[in-house]
DNA sequence: ACAAAAGTGTTATCGCTACACCCATGT
DNA sequence: ACATGGGTGTAGCGATAACACTTTTGT
């Protein structure tokens, strides 16, 4: 793709500011760019990290998040989607952009740029793949984080804050449920990520009253008390009252 | 930096997925960094965004974000505050990373991926500097956007979404009036953001019933109309809320 | 019978909307 | 005097918080 590259110290990218007349331009091209996945998920009323166990050096031992370089011919949300795929067998989940961090001094090895991507997966649906390094894998309570390799903590903890503003103001927190949940798993879900309570007539009457819920006329099974119904996110109902100006808000 | 890189096929960087066994961890490194700054301001009752127009291919004479080339030992924030810096004169002022950006077909030279930063400035206090290519600078209303060089029209509208949500939840929208405002100004600040009407009273009851307010005991001069009061943004009395479970909300 | 969680109804209050009205200044 | 935007008060409505209560299942 670039094996054609000029070398020439013209201005070829166009910037305007001058700074870096007289400098090759192949000097720029020097940089590696990763992806790390904060892969998120809900479980015993908590929500969950997936993190791996480095096996080689630097940070041996610690916890990090599952990453990987992108390849110079790749882009890079395919690489998160490759990096999602390999360790959860999941794909076609909820997976967004979050932040980029390029400190200079960040790797060791030179200059990487890595790019956050954060997932949201239903645990139901995660079956870890049987390969060599599945056994590395493990979740963590997001408010029980280990020390984490290189700038991860960072990045966790900005994507928890993303979260949290993103659930309140979209639909996103039915992704980490089963496809059929009940109100009672919903409203501990959200009082999980935002760290509160919520008055259970409330939030149902609330919830209900949005006609996002589709009720699936099942119920609860194998539970010690009244059986709940079970609901389902209804994706048509939201888009439709998108379009009319409905704003989702918890 | 990277001059001792290893170029060994051994998985230097400890990635877990064998994504890159047998291939040479050089050839990783072939990416360019970018920023692109999209600073907004607000003039005429309108946000407005400064552009600039290319003087070189690709896409000569197009108007583009005004950004550059990240040194390999600079670090990419501080590449950003350069280009603001180097075209408005301006420093500590608002400036936030949006997305990243990295298609591989995106940029003709080679894999080019670019950070996107947003910039709030206070149009009063911009002087554009006395440079060559300050002729080249223009202020374009973002509902009356041109075409745009590279992918620099999706940069501008997610930093859009974003300001749209980050206005609601955080008082930034000051970062783009004077340090002296009157509450007319502001109403019609967060008018052309959200592109909605407010109620006069009721806006003001709001924003003055949060006390984050600071009558300077000034007033307006030179109008032909009663003269509106000057208020200024107290930050230390929202920080001070902040702590207390405060959370801004318009 | 009891525990445990599902599910519902009622009331009081708070906040927001809508709208009417007065005020200070320049022309 | 009038135009213009600044600035305020209030009545009514709707959403929400708080809480009590009933229902259905398993043990």
């Amino acid at each position: 793709m670039n094996s054609s590259r000029s070398s020439s110290t013209e201005d070829i990218l166009g910037h305007q500011f001058g700074a870096f007349y007289k400098i090759p331009i192949d000097k720029f091209f020097q940089f590696a760019l990763s992806v790390d996945c904060v892969i998120l998920g809900y479980h015993e009323n908590g929500i969950k990290l997936l993190v791996i166990e480095r096996g080689t050096e630097p940070h041996k031992g610690k916890k990090a998040l599952p990453g990987d370089l992108v390849y110079p011919t790749e882009d890079m949300e395919l690489a998160a989607n490759r990096v999602l795929k390999d360790l959860t067998g999941l794909d076609e989940v909820y997976l967004t952009q979050s932040k980029s961090y390029g400190q200079v001094d960040r790797h060791p090895i030179g200059r990487v740029i890595t790019v956050g991507y954060y997932s949201l997966i239903s645990v139901d649906r995660y079956q870890p793949l049987a390969s060599s390094w599945a056994a590395n894998v493990v979740w963590v309570d997001v408010n029980e984080l280990p020390e984490l390799a290189f700038d991860h903590k960072n990045i966790v903890h900005e994507v928890l804050d993303n979260l949290r503003e993103t659930v309140r103001l979209q639909p996103i927190g039915f992704e980490l449920l089963p496809k059929k949940f009940t109100l009672g798993q919903l409203q501990e879900l959200y009082e999980a990520i935002l760290n509160t309570k919520f008055d259970k007539a409330n939030f149902r009457k609330k919830i209900l009253s949005m006609n996002l819920l589709k009720d699936t006329k099942e119920l609860q099974t194998e539970v010690s008390h009244r059986p709940a119904k079970l609901f389902s996110f209804d994706k048509k109902a939201y888009e439709s009252l998108l379009k009319k100006g409905f704003s989702f808000e918890m």
